[in-house]
RNA sequence: GUUCCAGUAGCUCAGUUGGAUAGAGCAACGGCCUUCUAAGCCGUGGGUCGGGGGUUCGAAUCCCUCCUGGGACACCA
């Protein structure tokens, strides 16, 4: 892509004798039409008139005139101003089938982020509650950006970063002790736990002393009562439990647990630190940090001494700069906490170098809301998680037994179905767009689904396994690859050259949804393919080995590509 | 009140470092399975890109302003 635009801009600019004009100024302007007709690069001659004084039109046909072009391209014309490229699509088809075959499940995979390290903090459940649907699309995000940076060669470490101390915590060990025996800890022990949570919150509001309990309750735990921790480990490892069911679903896992918890004991210092700064303010009783743009100031200590969520973020990027020396520290979380972080990211410039400072990064994303207004746990407004699973799984399950009565593996294919459709559905728009949660469209299963494209990359390996075609078996350069001249075929290999590319700017702009609409192109690419081009009933067996070569470079875009997504390629459906 | 995000087809959304006739999916309607999986493909209809100004050869995209929805705004996380 980017030797591409070199090469034309070169051509371009060999035919201008003009000092104002730079190479660089006309790579910069080089773009990819929107509409294929008009080639696959393009260069507007309009910013060139002022210069050149002569019109746009005169200046591209003056250049067409001159210019030599490299072997890649094919062609060059002029429309309305523009000089439209035309690569030399051989010479395309040949270069990107011959990469994929070659390698594989290594294709897309590049190593820009060797010696890099970047954490990922994300998903970061409050302990003692379900999963439900934020939690899910945190998640699923988070593990995107996790595994886009692996493929591109970066040393990503990813942080689950538990919701796991708190006062709270003091109240639901008052509330287990009340009613435990109401609750089988056995089923569904964190439904049990975040109804008995929602018990005891309801009572202390009538009853004052209960309030006082679960402070008293806190303060025991943070001062290292034996007993009343091992309850509280109790209700830690059985949310993990639980967690790491989904997180084994989804793909992900973490190397650390490290939650708010951890830092309880790593606050004394960012105080202490900030104090000899001489930052650290009274304001009405609290102890705060000025930050400035305009921002409220960033309250460290509470007006009772005691710290709060501020304290442990400083104190997190205080210790993880020290012992992972990252370069970015991405940070998925709800859109809104984006004050929180503009603040703390503006104190940490108190205690970590400017290095660590500029890599801190929020990637904030859209709520979720129910038709009914904002989840709440609370006022049970709130759809869990292994309930929807459960659906979607159900639903991939009837269209199958619908479509074929005998399926070998059922269970498992409709699993890795049911559960593509409910993440594609959560990344394929953008992050910062609100969802308004809806049944029927989260558990859509054509058109722009992830089914679609577990469909497609099915179909091909039906293909493959029906022309007995082995990558293994193939002598790649002995296959006679020119014969792909048809449009679709050439139309769907140019689709597949983009997958790296689609990959950096996914990471670069934390936006996991670029790569899965990416995925509904090639699928898309595909099918009209599929439709166009007969594979196995072709008589030219050179033609045949062509196609399927074609065809099995597809699966490997397509698998490679879920994979980063978190979401499985089913051999049947 | 301050500030951030969003507003594009009936619905859900792409497109936003300015580029060619604003694109998909769903829904509607019409085609395509005695040959590779119809969870698919092809076609038709559907648009004041929230409104109004401005900058520019060119604006959904940049600037100003207003409207609508959502979030945040001191001791919850």
């Amino acid at each position: 892509m980017e030797e591409i635009k070199q090469i034309i801009a070169t051509c371009i600019y060999d035919t201008l004798d003009n000092e104002n004009i730079t190479l660089e100024d006309i790579k910069l302007k080089i773009e990819v039409p929107k509409d294929k007709q008009n080639g696959d690069f393009a260069y507007p001659c309009f910013n060139l008139a002022k210069s050149l004084r002569k019109s746009p039109v005169n200046i591209a046909e003056d250049i067409k005139s001159k210019i030599k072009l490299d072997d890649k391209i094919e062609k060059v014309e002029v429309v309305n101003g523009f000089l439209n490229f035309y690569l030399n699509d051989l010479d395309v088809v040949n270069k990107v089938l011959k990469e994929i075959l070659n390698k594989k499940e290594e294709y897309g995979k590049t190593d820009i982020g060797k010696g890099i390290n970047i954490i990922v903090e994300y998903s970061s459940p409050n302990i003692a509650k379900p999963f439900h649907l934020g939690h899910f699309r945190n998640t699923v995000l988070g593990k995107a950006l996790y595994d886009l940076y692996k493929v591109q060669g970066y040393n990503v470490t990813s942080i689950n970063h538990l919701g796991d101390w708190g006062r709270q915590f003091g109240l639901l060990i008052e509330g287990y002790k009340r009613f435990k025996d109401e609750y089988d800890m056995n089923d569904n022990a964190l439904k049990a736990l975040s109804d008995i949570y929602t018990r005891i919150n309801k009572l202390s509001k009538e009853d004052d002393s209960i309030m006082d309990i679960a402070r008293d309750n806190f303060k025991k735990l943070e001062q290292g009562d034996k007993q009343l921790l091992e309850l509280w480990q109790s209700f830690r490892d059985l949310s993990l439990k639980e967690y790491d069911r989904i997180y084994k679903i989804l793909g992900c896992n973490f190397d650390s647990y490290n939650g708010e918890a951890f830092y309880n004991d790593k606050m004394q210092e960012v105080i202490d630190i900030l104090d000899k700064k001489g930052v650290l303010k009274d304001s009405q009783g609290a102890k705060v940090v000025e930050v400035g743009n305009n921002m409220p100031p960033c309250i460290v200590l509470k007006s009772n001494g005691s710290t709060i969520y501020a304290t442990r973020d400083l104190a997190a990027i205080l210790y993880r700069a020290r012992t992972y020396d990252f370069t970015k520290c991405i940070y998925v979380t709800a859109t809104e906490q984006i004050l929180h972080f503009k603040q703390i990211f503006e104190v940490a410039k108190y205690l970590v170098d400017e290095k660590y400072q500029k890599g801190l990064v929020h990637v904030a994303y859209g709520m979720i809301r129910l038709k009914t207004g904002k989840m709440s746990t609370r006022d049970g407004n709130v759809i869990y998680i292994n309930d929807l699973i459960n659906d979607a799984i159900k639903k991939s399950k009837d269209i199958m037994l619908n479509k074929n009565q005998n399926i070998e593996n059922i269970d498992l294919l409709s699993k890795q179905i049911g559960i593509g459709a409910l993440v594609f559905n959560y990344l394929k728009s953008g992050k910062n767009k609100d969802i308004i949660f809806d049944l029927d469209e989260t558990l859509r299963f054509d058109g722009e689904t992830g089914p679609y494209i577990q469909y497609t990359y099915v179909r091909a390996k039906s293909l493959l396994e029906r022309a007995k075609f082995n990558i293994e078996d193939v002598k790649i350069d002995r296959l006679n690859l020119d014969l792909l001249t048809q449009a679709q075929e050439v139309q769907l290999i140019k689709e597949l050259e983009k997958l790296t590319s689609i990959i950096k700017k996914a990471s670069d702009e934390y936006e996991p949804s670029i790569l899965a609409r990416y995925l509904i192109d090639v699928a898309t690419s595909f099918s009209k393919f599929y439709n166009e081009c007969s594979v196995i009933n072709v008589e030219d067996d050179e033609l045949k080995d062509a196609r399927c070569a074609l065809v099995y470079a597809t699966s490997v875009v397509i698998k490679n590509g879920l994979k980063i997504l978190g979401i499985d390629c089913p051999d049947k459906m």
